[in-house]
DNA sequence: GTTAAATACGTTACCGGTAAATCAGACGCA
DNA sequence: TGCGTCTGATTTACCGGTAACGTATTTAAC
């Protein structure tokens, strides 16, 4: 790692702004010339600096932060690859952090991010701290805000509407017969995406006239344990359930297996539904009932709008991406 | 983004080395320059340049590459995590890619983040190309290489032996009376690690005279379906097979479905092995036997390990991290 | 055959920090 | 009083690229 432009450009004979030259774009030097410097680059083993050419200009920027809630989500791995392969193409890398669901750490990572003068930074959810904001403001980083879809974003947005999917949900439960729904849910307060689709589910059978019978938050990772437990918890509470909404697909097939263990039979005892359409959901002796969430476009589509924004191309500043509800044999 | 050392130098009446001591460490000023400094520097929103400070100074550096095979596997995501986790505490950035179990591939995403000067880089497997080894070398940049074991990595390894994992479980079979074994993987040959089990699975049996009777080496992404239809192809063509050893649990899970739908007995007619240790298998009716592996501790080693080297704390050169074999009731 | 324009380069200055060396004043002490 | 030492600062040089501009030389145009 030793060869600069300057050991090129002496062995070539010419100056280093040739060198430069040559091994950027390609105008202003001989064919002659250019096939020298190359030829010295290599064998020197030159390893750009792009530390250096990214401080001096402003303009070799290629770093792109992307903040998510948790790395352990099936569904943010695809968001990430999503983001990864459109990014990667176009020599773009991919800084990630995670915020463990909190504003604030999200707005400590974005801090650190920043100090690296970033391209672009890709955010996770609608809520962000007033720090946040005032400093992406007046940093004017262009930024995409994914997942929860907002209409007054900071910069842009790709996304759908958590609300909208909880409220959904719960028409199909309303007009698969089910009247006294609950709700089964992790993280607590602090997923304010998941809150956000259990409110809209909610309301909405606020709305049909049948509230919801119970709903049980719980503090826990929402994994297949935290599903088959907190169904167990809440049907211990109260036996008049005859459907579950959960947090997501996970919390469902957790929720299901608990079914199996008890005897409880699916959909005509207690109906079950999820959230986020993970591949298992679809290769259950039941198909459960879910809304299908396109991870990999949401990541890709937030990618594009980024650098289509960096080169200065129009750019639709809210994309919406659909979620499709896809019944299964669980409701 | 406009205020520089210089700017807040200028404004508290001193030069701006006073100010770049006084935001970094502490020592040579007095308590008075301390905080009028730091109070000025909050006024004008300073964000420091990491770029420029890590251009100067070589010591500044805090960006770490990782590569993984995929971003959308759920280990690996548990392996981001723990890295992530780590490092993050310690205002380290990390800069993800995905190889796509491409060895050419991690070159070229390695030369692309080489030139970004990392503190430090985790690769995935301990396979590389000739041209990766030598960059790295030359370049003397720390190195974790994780999840698969060797004992001459390039400069530390943290992971264990995947044709331990694929012996291990062949043992296990033999022991619960499996006689005609099958496996049944995916990604072809370019997943060097499930060839490595494949091959340590394959061996055992047939060091105990019960060579394999069949194998099926998709080229899909190993999940659910691949499982599923791996299996049914297996079984149509040989329907002798006691017991399948799976890619990994999705594969696994898949193949169970498989049984579930044909009326297959697991374990009575066909025993059923993953690997991975996902948390879906714990919670299946009939829990299945796999291996767990230690992915958030792996990442937690290999983070720790590259910031012992970097503080030139002596480093245990290859750490090895052991997986489990957790017989469920599948086999 | 003279001038204009294009080609192929070289020079200079600068990006914003940090390391290293230097320096002024206060203090302790012989 | 004079000298070394410590503290709290300043000064200078430099990291490795790139932008902007300057300068020969060649080619094209009239």
């Amino acid at each position: 790692m030793k060869a600069r432009l300057e050991d090129i450009a002496r062995a070539a004979g010419v100056s280093k702004m040739t060198v430069s030259r040559v091994l950027r774009d390609g105008s202003g030097f001989s064919d002659q010339t250019r096939q020298k410097v190359i030829e010295i680059a290599e064998q020197l083993g030159y390893v750009p600096n792009r530390l250096a050419a990214a401080f001096g200009s402003d303009q070799a920027e290629t770093l792109v932060g992307m903040c998510v809630p948790r790395l352990t989500s099936g569904l943010f791995g695809h968001v990430l690859d999503g983001v990864d392969r459109a990014l990667g193409r176009l020599g773009f890398q991919l800084i990630i952090g995670a915020s463990d669901h909190s504003i604030d750490a999200e707005e400590a990572w974005i801090r650190q991010v920043v100090s690296w003068r970033p391209a672009g930074l890709i955010l996770s959810g609608r809520h962000h701290t007033a720090g946040t904001i005032e400093l992406l403001r007046s940093a004017s980083i262009p930024v995409v805000e994914i997942w929860d879809l907002t209409t007054s974003p900071i910069d842009m947005a790709v996304g759908f509407s958590h609300a909208d999917c909880g409220t959904e949900m719960a028409r199909h439960l309303l007009a698969r017969g089910h009247r006294k729904a609950g709700y089964v849910g992790a993280l607590a307060r602090s997923d304010v995406m998941g809150q956000a689709r259990f409110e809209g589910f909610r309301d909405a059978f606020v709305r049909a006239g049948h509230p919801l019978v119970d709903a049980e938050l719980l503090q826990d990772t929402p994994g297949f344990y935290a599903g088959y437990y907190g169904l167990e918890t809440m049907l211990s509470r109260n036996n008049d359930v005859d459907a579950v909404y959960f947090h997501n697909d996970e919390m469902a097939i957790g929720g299901l297996a608990f079914c199996q263990s008890r005897g409880l039979s699916v959909p005509e005892e207690i109906g079950i539904a999820g959230w986020g359409g993970m591949e298992a959901a679809s290769i259950l002796q039941k198909r459960l009932t879910t809304t299908v969430v396109p991870t990999t476009s949401i990541g890709k589509a937030a990618a594009e709008a980024l650098v289509a924004k960096l080169k200065g191309e129009p750019v639709q500043t809210v994309t919406i991406v659909p979620t499709r509800l896809v019944p299964g044999e669980t409701v």
